[in-house]
Formats: C-alpha cells, sequence, structure tokens
DNA sequence: GCACGAACGCACAGATCATTGCGTTAGCTT
DNA sequence: AAGCTAACGCAATGATCTGTGCGTTCGTGC
C-alpha cells in the first residue's frame, strides 16, 4: 500500500447491484449493510474491519474482498444505501412549511447515534466519494422544494444559500458537537433563513 | 479486539506533554504529527497505521503504542495540535468587520486539502473526542468576538445562531461537498447573518 | 557534575488481516 | 427442465499489525 495503490478495476466499486441483481446477491448485501450498521452501533469504531462484518452478516470475508475490497467503498455503499430515499419531500402548500417539515425530519434523523457513526466512519475511511454520499439527496429535495415554491410565483431564497442555512447547521451539530439539533430548532433555522 | 476492549488506563492519552515536556518527547511529538499530516496528504486515507507513521516519522512503532494506544487517540491529538492557535481573532473594531475576516480566514483553512484529509481521518477513527478536536477553539473565539460587541454596546446575536449561520456552512462545505468555501462566500456568511 | 527515572529503541512472538486458487452453490437463459 | 456462468464458500499462505520484556539513552533535579 506504500508504493502505488494497485488500481484494481474490474470489481463493482459502488454499484452494489451487480450485473445480477438476483436474490443472493441482494441478501448478502442487505446482511452486510446491517452488520455494518450494527458494529457501528457498538462503538467498535476505529477496527471496523472485514472480517469482523463478515462475520457479523454471516458471509465469507472473502466475498467482501472481492465485492467491495476495502472498507472505504463498502462504507460508501453502506452510506449510499442509508442515506437515499430515507427522507420524503413534503408538501404543505408553502415553502416555509415544507422546509420546516423537512429540517425537522431532517434533525430527527441525524439525531440517531447509530446514524452519527455511520457518517463519521464513512468521512474517514470513504474520503470524499464516501463524504458525498452521506448528503444522499437532500441538497436535491432542498431544490425541488424550491423549485415547486419558483413555480408557484413566491419569492425564494437561492438553493446554495439554503443549503448554507439549512443543511450547514444541522450536519454541523450532528458531527461537531456531542448534540444534535433538535426538530424546533431545525424549525428555527427556517425562520432565520426565510424573511419575516 | 471483539470480546472486550482492554482498558489500557495509564497512558497519557490526550494531554500529549505529558509529565516531561523536555526536548525529545516534544520532538518526537512533533516528528509523529508531521508524519500523520503527510501520510493523510498522500491519501493513503483508509489504510493509515501506527507502524507507517512511525517509519515515517523516524520513530519506533512502540513508541506510538506505548503514547498513543490507537490511531484514534493520534489522531485526536494530531488534530488537537493541528487546530488549535491556528486562527487569530481579528479586531478591527466592528462585529462585521471582526467576523467577515474572522470567517474569511476559516474559510481559507478549510480550503487546504491537507487539513481536510486530517478532519476526515479523526472524524472517522476519533470518534466524538475527534470530532470535538476539529472545531479546536473556534466557537471561543466567535462567543469573544461577540462578548467585545456587545461591551461596545451594540446588538449582537447569540453565539449559538452565529455558529449556525458562519461555523454550520463553513465545515459543511469543507467536509461533505467537493469544493470548500473562497474567502469572499465566507464573508457572505456574515452579511446574511448580521443584519442590513 | 551526578544520580535518578521517564521515555525510547530493539528483538521477538502472537494475532489478525489481506489475498489467491479451486470447488460448489444458486440464479438466469432458452 | 437443463446448461451456463456469476457469485459464494473454503482452505492455505504471505504480509502486516499489535503487544511485551529488557537494555539503553536522555532530560530533570539535587
Amino acid at each position: 500500500m506504500a508504493a502505488s495503490t494497485p488500481v484494481k478495476g474490474t470489481h463493482t466499486p459502488s454499484a452494489g447491484t451487480g450485473s445480477r441483481p438476483g436474490g443472493r446477491s441482494a441478501r448478502v448485501r442487505a446482511a452486510v449493510h446491517r452488520a455494518v450498521e450494527e458494529l457501528l452501533a457498538e462503538e467498535v469504531g476505529d477496527g471496523l474491519t472485514i472480517p469482523a462484518v463478515a462475520a457479523r452478516a454471516g458471509v465469507h470475508a472473502t466475498t467482501l474482498y472481492r465485492r467491495w475490497g476495502s472498507v472505504g467503498e463498502l462504507l460508501a455503499d453502506a452510506a449510499t444505501s442509508r442515506f437515499s430515499g430515507d427522507v420524503v419531500v413534503p408538501d404543505t402548500g408553502s415553502l416555509r412549511g415544507d422546509l420546516q417539515r423537512w429540517a425537522a425530519d431532517v434533525a430527527t434523523d441525524l439525531a440517531d447515534p447509530d446514524v452519527l457513526a455511520l457518517m463519521r466512519a464513512t468521512l474517514g475511511a470513504g474520503g470524499e466519494q464516501g463524504a458525498c454520499a452521506c448528503r444522499g439527496d437532500r441538497e436535491d429535495q432542498l431544490a425541488a422544494m424550491i423549485a415547486r415554491e419558483e413555480a408557484r410565483g413566491g419569492a425564494v431564497p437561492t438553493v446554495e444559500r439554503a443549503a448554507d442555512a439549512l443543511l450547514g447547521p444541522l450536519y454541523y451539530r450532528a458531527i461537531f458537537t456531542g448534540e444534535p439539533g433538535s426538530p424546533g430548532w431545525a424549525r428555527g433555522l427556517v425562520d432565520a433563513l426565510l424573511p419575516d
């Protein structure tokens, strides 16, 4: 590993489903993802290794080495699977209502210690790719709500500004401080963003 | 490591200077910290191991195992050392000026890929302790600037609100998106926080 | 200067991880 | 229903990491 990363090119790195989405592959993938979350919840944190995950999942370690190659890619895959489609975009009729509801949902999600552990581990081992996986499609959801309000003819902030004012504090609190924000606090962020 | 963490209690975990702050210990500590940053800059990322750090620092691996015990504590220590006292609190005479200057400095600091790699690795392996180490004393600096303005008799936001509006976006962009914010963008955050 | 003790270097051993080759199972195709 | 092939289980092996005991070096206090 010191000299140069060997550029292993032919195992499905992040696709996951592969070319054969059939029963067994999907079953193994689900079991592995669950094992990752369970082990991280038990604060093994540092020493999350391929053999440990394999043992917990009831799968041979060889399979993990072949399908994912490293804990970094494994965590990135698990994070992608966990953070996609877990929060639905609300539709309350007003931008403020949508954002408040959505921010509260995100805050609740980020308050889960298991989610936090998964995010931290993914950030550490997954590098750039893993970091983006933790965002999931939340910027897209934000953009969707703003676009809908704009279609209604309302005054809207830019997506960038909204991400700064909402996702920034939400993720910062969850990751860097011991205490993640409450849903009520998250709704307050929306009030700070939108003009009174 | 599967059974139970052995509760090693008697090595200085995060103090660093220890009971003998003399020449050699400090020299070793500095060399190790530099080695950590160098290795992380070379995107070893995942496989940052004690032996690798030791070899790079020109120190025996035994020393690292004894002083730090694990990569998590080592990274937390390195992060503490790196993120303490690197940004000075400006004094421009106005809160807006102070915050703009300070936010721009933080943004510049967070734009360094080496700093990013150190933060990501620390978050992953250092757990809660490492995560807080990445904040350094930035909330304190924020509080200091706000307290000074308050002593001048100006209207000030709460420290909590300022952290949400400034540190949140700054850290979120740096960690979760590929592109860290520019100093100009950081100054814009201050304008969004303070009333016109 | 001199003694004391903490921190380090060294060599060794146990454990765990990473990787490969081959046989077997199970899902897809016709 | 039968063949084909991807994906998995299994066992073995080399590499790397983790931890320990002992002698040595260097910083600190007298």
